[in-house]
DNA sequence: ATTGTAGCGTTACAATATGTAACGTACAGT
DNA sequence: ACTGTACGTTACATATTGTAACGCTACAAT
C-alpha cells in the first residue's frame, strides 16, 4: 500500500500560478512575453521570470524547446489535467479515496447545483464524455516531477 | 471582484495531516491520546504534538476547550467540509470556477466512474442530497483564519 | 509547606518552498 | 573586437513545517 502520507505534492505559489496561467493561456510563449504581460499586475525583473519558469519546469508544469537563442515555453499539461490531479490528491488525502463523497460535498456546498450534475450524468450516460481505462488509483503513469 | 492569487490557502504538512486525521476519527480527543495513537507510525515527542495542534488551532482546523487542566481538542469542521474548501480553491484557481469542467475531468480520468456519477445524480433528483442555498461563489461566510 | 509531576506554553533551530534579483556568461550580428 | 540579447548561477529574505529542549504552574501526596 502507497503511503497516504506523501511528501507533499507541493502546487504553485502565487507568483507560479500567474505564470502558469499565462502560459496555459498563451502557451507557446517566451519569459519575456509572460514578463511583459504580467508586468501590469506584477512587475518582475528578467530573470525572476526566469527563475520561475525554471522552477515551474523542474516541477513538470511546463516544457521547453530552443528556437534560435529563444526559449520557448509550454504547458506540459493543461489546467484541467492538473486540476484533476489536484483534487485527486485532495481525495486520497481527506475522503478516503473516494471521489463519490467529495461531490456529494460539492453539492451540498452548492459548488456543484443538481442540474449540473444531472447535466454532466446525461452526458457521461449518452457518452459524450469518454472514460479512461484503468482503476482510479493506479492507471496515471509516474511522471517526472511528480510528487 | 475578488483576487484570484489568494494569499495561498496554505494547507496542511504531512504530520499536521496525520494530526487532523487521528483527531476527525477520534473527535474530542487529548494530545498525549494522539501522541500515543501515532506512536507507532510517527513518534513524537509530548511537546511536538502540542505545537502541531497548537498551530492547527490557529490554522482554524481544531478547537479545544479545558477540562480540569486537559485540552480537549475537537475537530472545527468534518473532513468533508474541508476537503470541498481545498476544491473550491482548486476550482477557483484553474477551472475559472467552473466545478463542472472539473467533474468531466474527474471522469476523463477515472477518479470518478460514470456509475458513481449516475447513482449521484439520482440522488440528488431525490432529494437525498440537500443543496445549501446561496450561490457557489459567495455563499461561505468568512471564517477566522480561512485563506 | 515542600516537592514531584502532569500538562502546557515559549523559544529555537533546521529544512523547504517561494519570491526576487544582481551579476556572469555565451553567442550572434555589426 | 564590441555590444546587446537571452539565459544561467548564486544569493537572500520570508514563511511554513517538523522537531524538541526548557520552563512554568497548578495540584496532589507527603
Amino acid at each position: 500500500m502507497t503511503n497516504t502520507y506523501q511528501k507533499r505534492p507541493k502546487g504553485l505559489g502565487e507568483v507560479e500560478q500567474m505564470v502558469m496561467d499565462y502560459v496555459w493561456s498563451h502557451s507557446p510563449c517566451t519569459a519575456d512575453s509572460c514578463r511583459e504581460a504580467l508586468a501590469a499586475t506584477r512587475p518582475m525583473k528578467d530573470s525572476t521570470v526566469r527563475t520561475v519558469l525554471r522552477r515551474l519546469e523542474q516541477k513538470g508544469f511546463v516544457t521547453h524547446e530552443i528556437d534560435g537563442r529563444t526559449f520557448v515555453y509550454r504547458a506540459a499539461e493543461n489546467r484541467q489535467n492538473v486540476a484533476v490531479r489536484a483534487v485527486k490528491s485532495i481525495i486520497d488525502r481527506f475522503c478516503g479515496g473516494s471521489a463519490e463523497e467529495l461531490v456529494v460535498g460539492l453539492v451540498n456546498n452548492a459548488v456543484l447545483d443538481r442540474h449540473q450534475l444531472e447535466r454532466l450524468a446525461r452526458k457521461v450516460a449518452q457518452g459524450k464524455i469518454r472514460e479512461k481505462s484503468g482503476s482510479a488509483s493506479n492507471s496515471r503513469p509516474t511522471r517526472k516531477g511528480d510528487q
